[in-house]
DNA sequence: ATAAAAATCATCCTAAAGTATGAGCAAAAA
DNA sequence: TTTTTGCTCATACTTTAGGATGATTTTTAT
């Protein structure tokens, strides 16, 4: 049941084609009696045909082909406010950063200096220099200035 | 000339088209003249007819359709905090900063260490050190993270 | 031409930063 | 349970940063 109506209506043109060829033949037909009378009338006849089913073909194409699509894709350019920052995790995941580390680099960015740091999270300035010596090497420089400035470049700090 | 040779070029389907009807036409002529002898050979001709210039009818409407051209705009995300840095002069003639402390300015925050900076700017390490002491004190800030840090918040660097 | 500002360099000294190594401890993962 | 991981701290040492001071040489503006 539902595959013969899925048939009839994925034929759709088909069966309007056909339908529509049978009714002009009829038509032809009785056209064909009527004016059967006229000399050379068959060649004027067969033009109409031909002219005719063109016209048909042409439409039939239009139907049944699908419209040829050309895509040009442009590229709108958006800029991003840096009004919000978002932690690139994937970056801290990768590099293996700690969450302690990640607030020495923090703070480093800031401007504090170790002793500042060591301060305002309540450790010894021992640990601080630990912390920013494996910071160096998991960011791969040798300077703080240069850790803030791979920081910001890949999001690991405002 | 040209104009002519245009047209043709344009109106080439339709020229071939209009060829191809033509010499259809004669040879249907021909058949007609050849086979006029069967019965009811006429519904077949015209059957035939039918047939050949729905083809060609789609034929043409293949050729002619142009394609549709849909245009799928592409957002493309560009980070861009740096925009276009334009340097706040109005703060440099405040401070009083001179064109090389920028220089040396802009060498700290790309992560150069002194010695770094006195290589790049063909100069010895005490002139970079003169520099940033000088830079420190327009700034009002103890550390080179601190002038970065500083510099960047009112647009000194980008 | 002359004074002011900018750029250069040096030396001495202190403070901070950074390296290397070892070790204790607690929480989480195996 | 054992191992791993992260955080902690310490000591000793080297390097870099920064301060203070003074001096010479270019530029630049008046």
């Amino acid at each position: 049941m539902t595959s013969a109506r899925r048939f009839f209506s994925k034929n759709k043109s088909i069966i309007a084609y056909s339908i529509s060829l049978a009714l002009l033949m009829f038509l032809l037909k009785w056209l064909e009696l009527r004016f059967v009378i006229f000399d050379h009338a068959l060649e004027v006849y067969i033009g109409a045909i031909a002219v005719i089913f063109t016209v048909l073909g042409i439409w039939l194409a239009l139907k049944l082909t699908r419209p040829k699509v050309t895509t040009i894709v442009v590229e709108k350019q958006v800029y991003i406010n840096p009004g919000e920052f978002v932690l690139n995790e994937t970056a801290v995941n990768e590099l293996g950063l700690s969450k302690r580390e990640l607030e020495v680099l923090n703070l480093m960015a800031e401007g504090c200096s170790n002793q500042e740091i060591a301060s305002r999270l309540f450790v010894s300035l021992s640990t601080v220099k630990t912390h920013s010596s494996n910071l160096f090497f998991k960011l791969d420089v040798k300077r703080r200035t240069q850790a803030i400035e791979k920081a910001k470049k890949i999001c690991l700090i405002p």
